[in-house]
DNA sequence: TAGATTGTTAATCGATTAACAATC
DNA sequence: TAGATTGTTAATCGATTAACAATC
């Protein structure tokens, strides 16, 4: 038994964190029709080192190629498919209020492949209303939903009171992943996947940082 | 000449990331009534570990006491404090689109202090809509307002294309930092903070950790 | 006073950077 | 081939954890 019992070594956090990061620069790159780039050139637009982003890239596999770099197209699909952005997913949305709506509408995340299916609420006044193409449905119907549509990631934009109950139903469901918009840090079992957007959080790291200057 | 050239040791960026997540849980603590807590308690209502803890807010001061532990209340205030909470501050937000939109009508963050003063855009369809209390004026007006009323953070959550260009202008006026929506990595001068809320970046992550799995 | 728990120094762990051999 | 730049190992740096003296 060798020490390869892993599929593959554990990629730290900080690595998953700047993923995002160097896709959306290689995407403007492409855009603007740059073919090959070094880790230097990278690194330097990106805001990191070179030594670490070939660091980082080579937790995933070897896209370079020595004495050339790296073909940006050839990158870019790397990553896309590193992050799972290749195959759609679909998702489901519950809390249909500020952000929730303004998720909706915008659905700026349906070009990287991730459609939102469904969206739900308890308010009476919402369900049934028609919202950038989709129709509120109630959230009693939520656990049928997702086990009956192939539903990987579920979006909660609910009041903090009643997001660890959505989530329950959520994972109850066999729902994979988790997007959460509700100050609140949800109790999940090990399997499922959570992502939090505190944004309260955010600006109160901004106003110490405006503070301490 | 000493070492102690600044004024204080520098914060890690670590340390000012779980801030906010100390003063949310403290709040729940001090609405149930808590009035006293150890390091170790504390840290395994909020993840961390009791050395950790102890080491993050001794870089703030020395808020418990041997023998006894942290008062809830004086904790509470004294993170408050440090964070800049207390001495309300205002702010402007440009682009009255979806997040924006949302941000605008939720305003959750007033009951900490941050008060949305303005909000600003270039469409003529949207200048001079009243939103939740709040006329949208013209962008033109953008630098004089700052400059006239005492803001201090500008929110950006205009598409990624005029963000630098707001930022540029916010900056001009006299703004001490950005709280940015857009998918853009702002160039900014180092005195000038940023804190961005790229969520799509978080889409992506979870993506990638869903699919690891 | 004795027990508890902080504040803080020292040890460990993990992540970043430096260096360089491999190789296109 | 010579030059360039990757992939990767080793060195450094920073952040977390352990340990314990200080003290309430």
């Amino acid at each position: 038994m060798t020490k390869e019992t892993d599929e593959s070594i554990m990629v730290p956090a900080a690595v998953i964190k700047r993923l995002p990061k160097y896709h959306r620069y290689l995407e403007e790159l492409l855009n603007e029709g740059r073919e090959k780039i070094s880790s230097q050139q990278l690194g330097e637009i990106v805001g990191v080192s070179a030594p670490q982003l070939r660091q980082d890239l080579n937790y995933f596999g070897n896209f370079g190629q020595q004495g050339y770099g790296y073909n940006v197209k050839k990158l870019y699909n790397s990553l896309a498919e590193v992050m799972g952005i290749q195959q759609k997913s679909n998702m489901v949305l519950v809390g249909v209020g500020n952000i929730g709506q303004a998720l909706v509408n915008s659905r700026d995340f349906e070009k990287r492949g991730f459609y939102l299916s469904a969206i739900f609420d308890t308010n009476p006044k919402l369900i049934g209303l028609e919202i950038n193409g989709l129709v509120v449905k109630d959230v009693v119907e939520l656990k049928d939903y997702i086990a009956e549509n192939d539903i990987n990631i579920g979006v909660i934009t609910v009041p903090a009171s009643s997001a660890q109950e959505v989530a329950n139903q959520m994972i109850k469901a066999g729902i994979k992943g988790i997007w959460n918009f509700s100050p609140v840090d949800l109790k999940t079992p090990p399997n499922i996947q959570v992502e939090n957007e505190h944004l309260t959080e955010g600006l109160l790291r901004l106003s110490f940082k405006v503070k301490e200057e």
